[in-house]
DNA sequence: CACCTTTATAGTCTCAGTGACCATAAAGAA
DNA sequence: TTCTTTATGGTCACTGAGACTATAAAGGTG
């Protein structure tokens, strides 16, 4: 921790990557550009850009995301560090430390794309080719965290509408994880749940144009769930013999 | 994602920092150096130092710890990326990105001093003073991670050396956790969990000195734990003052 | 020695949470 | 009207967990 001579060492080049994701006609949808130069010129990488002098990562990050989609901080917006991504032949030009974002957004807004990309659009997670750089492993590792959130936290909600109904946090759900929830005990469990959604009272919204109206929600104050909402298939799968070391 | 030129701007440094973790005596210990010189001259402060040119955070931090501990990879040491600092003003001198590692260590090896630290010292947790730069968040931080990836991995068996016996990965949580476990019911959930320890047939120890001796265990396989071992007073304190209905 | 304390280990009881259902309500569609 | 779809309310059985009791096996103390 001695010897802060700026130019002792080659300069390190800081960068935030963000994965962003939203949920759109009941798929996961995330947030690429399409690289204009080399290397992986043609291919599609995660947006992102360098820290400037003055930014901490977290204000580049929330920069970078206002940029690409025109979002701001405020709004349901979810914005959260991943990771930091240093192996030193990451990016074969230079030096590049790249602190990763996971993002969630409500809606797909119309993309605006960014100075540095020839087009930024979103697709459906699992549709997308091989990324650029590390990209691959970054929006893997993004997608992880995303699923384990949703079992402990009511981070569901940041891909929601500010109202909503039960039907509708379900869906979010199911799409995420891939998996078929009950609806009569989903709804359990959510409204068990203190602090998780909050009810509007007397408000009601027909949903798929069918059935019943449903009531509508708005998200509520607790970060952590008590109990946790559980995965279904979260069956010993990963127990025995192996796992990776997270 | 483009202009990549080296010194379009002041360079970052880029640093790792370790909160270094063991079980002592039946309590928390954090390895912390005293600072030898401004800022923070005489300030206890997290052991770490500079990413060099052809390492990544990981190598860095690895070596850092060999550095600081003598423990190499290998043995029961667990070393995990926490999260990255990056506020612009956390380091006076200069631009410093530092990545954060929460480092568990089985065992208080003699201490070896690094050579930009005066001392390296094993101090209870909770009763360091005010670390240096943002090392106290960092510590937290790191405290917070661990205590909750008590509850969902086997990360308890990092803390304990390669036999041990169920009193004494008890005693572990218990100290980490800051909470009495009743050792029944922690028996019957640990040898529940498939693949959380495995028994060594036929082997017993004492462990205080007194009482029947134990069977001896070593740690399993499993990473994730199915179902997780949950804190006891985890009780809804950051939900509402309400009980949930029932 | 008998008798205590201490720790490990086995079992019991009860309750909360959950998955698998079933039933009813309220909307549009045929 | 009748069917389909979605929301919502309820039951039942099983599991996991906390609280607790009981037994086993060591050392300590008189």
């Amino acid at each position: 921790m001695q010897g802060y001579d700026k130019y002792a060492f080659e300069p390190f080049a800081v960068t935030v990557d963000l994965a962003v994701f939203t949920v759109r006609a009941g798929r996961l949808h995330v947030l690429l550009v399409e690289r204009g130069q080399e290397p992986y010129a043609g291919h599609w990488a995660l947006p992102g850009g360098f820290v400037l002098p003055e930014e901490s990562a977290e204000t580049a990050a929330g920069r970078e995301l206002a940029e690409e989609t025109g979002l701001a901080d405020s709004d349901g917006l979810h914005l959260e560090q991943l990771r930091t991504y240093s192996e030193p032949d990451r990016d074969p030009r230079m030096r590049v430390v790249s602190v990763a974002f996971a993002a969630l957004v409500p809606d797909p807004p119309a993309v605006r794309a960014g100075s540095d990309a020839a087009r930024a659009e979103w697709l459906a997670y699992g549709t997308q080719g091989p990324l650029a750089f590390d990209h691959d492993r970054i929006l893997a590792d993004a997608h992880d965290r995303v699923c384990a959130k949703f079992e402990y936290t009511g981070l569901a909600t940041a891909f929601c509408p500010p109202e909503f109904t039960l039907g509708e946090l379900r869906k979010v759900y199911e799409t995420v994880w891939g998996a078929e929830l009950d609806p009569a005990n989903f709804r359990r469990k959510v409204l068990g749940t203190s602090g998780f959604v909050d009810a509007i009272p007397g408000a009601a919204r027909l949903t798929g144009g069918r059935g019943k109206p449903a009531a509508l929600y708005r998200a509520g104050p607790a970060t952590a769930l008590h109990p946790p909402l559980l995965r279904p298939s979260t069956v010993p799968s990963d127990i025995s013999p192996e796992g990776k070391p997270s």
